[in-house]
DNA sequence: CATCATTGTAGTCAACGACAACATTGGGAA
DNA sequence: TTCCCAATGTTGTCGTTGACTACAATGATG
């Protein structure tokens, strides 16, 4: 692939890594295929041979962002010679920090806006995901760490406080608390609410 | 004000109310200030003597979705008759409520990519809304029905849990399980971690 | 009645997304 | 080997948008 060469050889691949830098720094509302196109060096009608529109290359960062996530996700709910709590808890600091390193792109993840392409593809990743809480949840619920209950409700709820103290974060509505105790006060109320019941449960 | 007239009358309030009804099935991508004003038969500059540009005109549409919230979350909280406990629950709901009743409004007025001048202003609202909730907390505290902490922490943690629930159900990332079932295990879980450790706590 | 700030209008510009027609390339079929 | 064609990139264009400027109508205030 010499150096003018008419083909860029790996055009897809560039344009979602220069996205990805520009969606970290301008948010979604500041990408514009245009400037991508700049960026790389190709003409302003190059990207559309490999995203149809604006919105598949928004997808397609999605994804990439789910593929990611759900990695860093997977490796703490697997981490051996842990106990289950403290995987839970680890899989919730796996999220915060994914969180906290790619604002704009769990957004982009999680706001439902699609094409209804990606849409399918879009949703299982993120039922992947809570399906890794899901299951890290049964496994506790062996262990008698955490009550009773459809393991997938149940990780629905710990999903939830985790996912909205990420977005109160990444919004900056924490000011004066500093994330890592945030953090560390959520995962304890959320664990401690999610223990059976000690006076029993008929 | 005759039918005619060269001037609106209420051209801001028509836009607020106009805007909000495209944000509702639009969502804020599709909104835009031209067909807007189209919409209301006025000229394509004049939504700028009401409005700087368009973050400027979101930002107030966030405002006003914060008066609404707040306004329910105080409902909420002041309901007369209700333990604490019960009062604090209604909050969420009051939240959950308003979210998917009005979710894309919601994502704008949590979602920080404002203009710098509202930008304090929403932050205010913001707190105003966390504020309610801490209250709420400390109540709940005198009444022994939380663990002692710092009741804005608290209800950081408590707002987590209900934001998230409230984003993942506007995202559909809910599917098969009701929302209602959702909230109320939310709900249960939250308060049961928030309770004081009944082993006495030295 | 004159003045003038407020509010709306008309015109313009650059940027963008989308599309269509055309060019270049390289690999596989004949 | 040669030819063809699918993949990939380019140029040109259209309609829409946000933002800006200069100008016009309006009505409240003095």
């Amino acid at each position: 692939m010499a150096e003018g060469s008419y083909h860029h050889g790996n055009l897809r691949t560039a344009l979602l890594e220069r996205a990805e830098a520009v969606l970290a720094e301008s948010g979604a509302d500041g990408l514009s295929l245009r400037s991508l196109a700049r960026d790389l060096g190709v003409s302003h009608a190059a990207p559309s041979r490999h995203f149809r529109d604006r919105r598949a290359l928004l997808d397609a960062l999605a994804v990439s962002g789910f593929a990611t996530l759900n990695g860093a996700m997977r490796a703490a709910a697997e981490a051996p010679d842990r106990p289950v709590t403290a995987r839970l808890a680890e899989v919730g600091r796996a999220y915060l920090g994914f969180a906290v390193r790619h604002a704009a792109l769990l957004d982009l993840m999680f706001t439902a806006k699609h094409a209804e392409d990606s849409s399918n593809e879009l949703c299982e990743l993120g039922h992947d995901c809570l399906e890794i809480v899901a299951r890290l949840i049964a496994e506790a619920q062996r262990a008698g760490a955490v009550r009773d209950g459809d393991p997938v409700r149940l990780a629905l709820v710990a999903f939830s406080a985790t996912h909205g103290l990420a977005m109160l974060a990444v919004g900056s509505l924490l000011d004066d608390t500093p994330l890592a105790d945030a953090t560390d006060l959520t995962l304890d109320v959320l664990l401690a609410g999610l223990r059976p019941d000690p006076a029993g449960s008929p």
